[in-house]
DNA sequence: AATCTTTATTGTAATATTGCAATATAAAAA
DNA sequence: TTTTTATATTGCAATATTACAATAAAGATT
């Protein structure tokens, strides 16, 4: 095998698991993290500040649009693509709900 | 090549690379939900719970754990795995900071 | 001790990911 | 229109992931 089974967790399940891949490469954290920094969203330079080849940028940024970690077009020479807040929050809210969970937990043996 | 560059990132953006890509199976999800669920560490039914054969479900909780998601041994017949609470709580603030520089960012061109 | 129960490991096949050179595409500049 | 600049796509090789059958390991039960 290798394929994922996806369609035996539910539709939360799968998104989350989406989200949380797409930003499971450093590469596709850093370009999180580019995209925070530079207040603007015409980011032509990525690929000068990643470690890696032009194509292998696109290809990750390509990944996390999928994703819908990043939203956007690019726009003759430059390419503007931003942070999708909504995914973003998505995540937050997700590992939030988890804290806040195992904060009230009464057993925790480990 | 096919193998990761990870020395070319920081440390924290590989962290968080690292726990995303653990949470980047929708299985793995289902295997936090269920740590949440149950109220206990006694959880040796994770393999009913999931349409997933023993081995894998054994495989993917050896990546939860290498990945600092879950801590826990087993005990006798029984695992004792609980929810790393340090590690939910480094991806939930990294989030957060995102989606709070999100908010005051001026320009948002997407 | 022999058996049962539960989890881990090994081996293997199928599939996915990562990375880049080469090339294509498309808008801007000359 | 030709050239430049910036990004995307294709094709391919190396590696990683996913899944499970078979088996091993180890504590619990009889």
């Amino acid at each position: 095998m290798g394929a994922t089974k996806t369609d035996h967790f539910t539709d939360k399940q799968n998104a989350i698991a989406t989200l949380a891949k797409a930003l499971g490469h450093p590469a596709r954290v850093a370009i999180v993290d580019y995209l925070l920094k530079v207040d603007a969203c015409i980011c032509g330079d990525i690929v000068n500040e990643l470690p890696l080849a032009q194509p292998t940028v696109s290809q990750h940024l390509k990944e996390l649009k999928n994703a819908g970690i990043i939203k956007g077009e690019i726009e003759g020479n430059t390419i503007c693509y931003c942070l999708d807040k909504n995914s973003i929050d998505k995540l937050q809210s997700y590992f939030a709900n988890i804290s806040i969970k195992l904060e009230t937990k009464k057993k925790d043996c480990c």
